[in-house]
DNA sequence: TTTTATGTTTCTGG
DNA sequence: GCCAGAAACATAAA
């Protein structure tokens, strides 16, 4: 389910009200979300007594900062973060809970079980999986114009699959490349080193635009997402194709078309975006 | 009732 | 290295 936009927002809304809380202890319904370490108890036994410090995020993974670990959660398809009292009952998609030292209670509730967790030693999560293999977020700087283009440059990959890749550039997801590409004017199915470099700003350019612009809005609710506060994200309001197959464009008032690319639902204008 | 699609990522076979 | 397809799961819509 969430992207970058998505993800920040969750960001936002849970840290008020996690930030500072100490973990009493964990209980873990699915142990196939954990990740890291392999043994569940161990898992549990890290995070007793750590209290949480800061929630950062880097691509489409949320950072728990501990006293001396990093929790690294990933929400996948369908992820969510809600707050408790420990009285209200465990709903049935509920499949980690972090008990707190106040009696609140931090749960993660998955329907697609999908999600993901590791823990590191404070310092020690850049270098190995899932985050050492991250290209920079959208809004770092090393997200050059120069960059972009000597990436698109060396492969012959469609540009859709590229602004997917999670190495190349973190946090773009089905919904914001779709918009991002829209915009830029490019067909999805179009070759990465064909794009000339006018192009690659473009994409750029409006890759972080439509990210910006949509964690303004809290993100895109289509079907499910929610924030930690069970708050709808209001940028769907502003898309321009994704699920909007067989209505006018908002530019030119032909009918935006829906196609599967790269295995993925992919949404154009077929005069805006020409292949 | 059965099939299909879903905001993600990773693995397998060709 | 790249692509297609499947898999990890559950649910709502067609």
């Amino acid at each position: 389910m969430p992207e970058l936009p998505e993800v920040e927002t969750v960001r936002k809304t849970l840290k008020q009200f996690v930030l500072n809380k100490t973990i009493d202890d964990v209980k873990v319904y699915w142990p196939n979300i954990i990740k890291k370490p392999d043994d569940v108890e161990e898992f549990k036994q890290l995070l007793r007594g750590q209290s949480i410090v800061d929630i950062s995020r880097r691509g489409k993974f949320l950072l728990f900062q501990l006293d001396d670990y990093v929790l690294i959660s990933h929400l996948r398809m369908e992820g969510k973060y809600s707050v408790h009292q420990a009285i209200e009952s465990v709903k049935k998609h509920t499949h980690v809970l972090f008990t707190f030292t106040d009696g609140k209670e931090l749960r993660y509730n998955d329907v697609r079980k999908f999600g993901t967790m590791h823990i590191y030693v404070k310092g020690e999560e850049m270098s190995d999986k899932p985050l050492n293999q991250l290209g920079p977020d959208p809004f770092d700087p090393a997200f050059t114009l120069e960059y972009l283009y000597q990436k698109f440059k060396k492969t012959e990959r469609i540009v859709k699959s590229v602004l997917l890749d999670q190495t190349i550039v973190a946090g773009l997801g089905n919904i914001y490349v779709d918009e991002t590409l829209f915009r830029a004017g490019v067909h999805p199915l179009k070759k990465s080193n064909k794009l000339t470099k006018k192009e690659v700003q473009k994409i750029r350019k409006q890759a972080i635009l439509t990210l910006e612009e949509a964690v303004e809005q809290g993100g895109t609710t289509i079907r499910s997402y929610v924030n930690s506060q069970g708050e709808m994200g209001m940028f769907q309001q502003e898309l321009f194709v994704y699920g909007q197959e067989n209505e006018p464009c908002k530019k030119c008032g032909n009918a935006v078309i829906k196609l599967k690319v790269g295995g993925r639902g992919t949404h154009i204008c077929p005069s805006c975006q020409k292949e």
